[in-house]
DNA sequence: TGCCGATGAACAAACGATTGCGCTAGCCTA
DNA sequence: TAGGCTAGCGCAATCGTTTGTTCATCGGCA
């Protein structure tokens, strides 16, 4: 059982409160030197450290941030994790990771054992557009931010990338390779993600006075399973789509190796677009064409936030969007030179800027 | 602010301590029955919420477990933790996430602020063969659990794979496919998984009656940057080897990538095996040949060892150990019929059993 | 009527820290 | 020598729960 103040009080012949000032080092404390120095010898001895559920319990703050993703064996949400620890660890805060499998239900019985637990603050990267979990956190006085999807169009602290503009670019980089019949693997509707990247992608059609198949938009979820469910759908019709846009990079990646199942030769059949270039992107082969976010930037913006607004008391209602960047590769251009530069991420790459 | 047992008490104009015992269903409470109904009526009303802070101080207890790993972006440590946190959910746990990066000293700290938090337990898979963090959490009371990695031989509760047996598998199986000259790309000597994987190495070599050129072994560290920097070290040497182990399979990609850069083709003028089978060693081209561990159930079983350990009060000295198996792909083997069956993880495949 | 046992709920002491305020010396000054 | 100032600490309330104990009331029974 660690020591506590009481005891060390008992051993320096002082009243606790003076123990905890002279190890919160309180400004203005006086003291007579050898009080302190034997206290502090005594702090040095025992190696005190306080309580920090007590602590936490007087001073209403837990120090503890909370991530909330749909599951971080995505490498996405784990790079996105690795953004927000990083900033929180030095800053003396510990971060909770809870994986809601994209269930809504799981979602919110995560966030209702957050609130029990008093966290200072929460990244929220699995929200969706009507959000009853949103909203409610909304109606607490705790702070958040919401990363990567947005909810209810609302002006709620966010971290994101422009997905509207990287749909429309992703399409409009199949339009430029001649394709005319382009199918998209959509995200789910009821995801901001999902709604914007689709509605990019019939812009970038109407761009080129193209007209869209309705019949080529397939929902696909965000799983590499699900999008290999909806692609074997897709790619079964009777005029099947030259090119897709996935609306992720693991989807994209279900996609290609159904589409490789059935005999589709990528990119020479089918070409393929992800987003979010995630490390895998680069590594399978053909490497995934996708829009380039910086997700552990995701992370460490979203975290400073949140520890400003904790720390500064403030609702600082910023919203942070970065631009997507189109990074080509063999699944969509057949006989890129595949060197170490161009397949893998390159640092010197431009990012996109916040806007 | 939510609301307090005291503001309760006052609306229902009972004790705060008639609240908290209807809230927590005490056992063997007498209590008149519409004073409980009005009591109840109030709770469902307010949707309270008992402050957890001050439960775990009165209680001793926070419903918080940690997992400390070197990096949750490795895909491995990211499976690991869902295995955790599946178990650990369920059963109204939180469960903090701690990236080290491998630096003791961030271990250190971490641990030092887990143990300020009064965390109810701790899963380390990221521990040292000596490691004063862990013989620091011996001395607390606090229940730990190591995975993967252990520590001093010690008899702290552990589940991993066997490491020796592994490496001995994986080069037996380089040594069948008649290789003479095999290559280590080492784990660190100061952790257990590089002693054993390394001793594995050595047996094979000793049972098939083969000397090991100990210029043939190199430490490699285990993040796909340093793999491939010891890599071009091993591959430069004069008589440079056909075949190498490497300790993991991020090394082992590292390898991949650079033996590839230096003109050898995999696996004819160079033959890789890695060990954990990642998803993505089975998503490269080639593929890789591996050992397979049940990464998820690592964790699963870690967290239950711990759960276990924490709710019945008990010291639960146990140690698994998984027995790892082959998987042979085209890093070792030219002309495999690449199928989904062979390529992915397949859940049939019979998995190694504790002993 | 008087006593006893249930019954129903209040009381109060924790848990371990933080912090505004009050108290007691000692010293200086007038 | 009395009064006041200040340095150096102690006091006690507080954060929100939990839980052993006590207390009042009431009905029943002798």
């Amino acid at each position: 059982m660690p020591v506590t103040l009481k005891e060390l009080a008992a051993r320096a012949n002082v009243h606790p409160s003076t123990i905890s000032r002279v190890a919160n080092n309180d400004p203005g404390l006086r003291i007579a030197t050898d009080t302190r120095s034997r206290i502090e010898a005594l702090l040095r001895e025992t190696g005190y450290q306080p309580n920090g559920i007590a602590r936490g319990l007087k001073l209403r703050q837990t120090n503890v941030l909370a991530v909330v993703i749909p599951d971080v064996t995505n490498p996405f949400f784990a790079a996105l994790f690795r953004g927000v620890e990083d900033v929180a660890a030095p800053r003396g805060f510990n971060v909770l990771l809870c994986n809601t499998d994209g269930l809504p239900e799981r979602q919110r019985s995560h966030l209702q054992s957050l609130q029990a637990r008093r966290v200072d603050g929460v990244i929220i990267a699995s929200s969706f557009l009507k959000d009853p979990s949103v909203r409610d956190l909304r109606g607490q006085k705790r702070p958040f931010v919401l990363v990567n999807r947005f909810s209810d169009d609302g002006e709620d602290p966010f971290v994101g990338s422009d997905d509207l503009l990287g749909g429309q670019l992703a399409t409009a980089h199949l339009i430029d390779l001649g394709h005319t019949r382009i199918g998209h693997l959509a995200g789910k509707s009821t995801v901001s993600t999902g709604m914007l990247r689709r509605r990019g992608y019939l812009a970038a059609h109407t761009a080129a006075g193209l007209a869209a198949d309705p019949g080529l938009v397939v929902e696909a979820g965000y799983t590499e399973e699900s999008g290999a469910a909806a692609a074997r759908h897709l790619l079964s019709v009777p005029d099947p789509p030259t090119a897709v846009f996935a609306v992720t990079d693991m989807v994209a990646l279900g996609t290609a190796e159904v589409a490789r199942q059935m005999g589709f030769r990528i990119p020479e059949d089918l070409a393929i677009v992800g987003y979010n270039d995630i490390p895998l992107a680069s590594r399978v082969s053909p490497g995934i064409t996708t829009m380039r976010v910086p997700i552990h930037e995701f992370g460490s913006v979203a975290g400073r936030l949140l520890l400003d607004q904790i720390e500064n008391d403030e609702p600082a209602q910023r919203r942070v969007r970065f631009t997507p960047d189109l990074i080509v590769r063999e699944s969509t251009v057949a006989g890129l030179i595949r060197s170490a530069r161009s397949a893998r991420p390159n640092s010197s790459a431009e990012q996109g800027a916040p806007r």
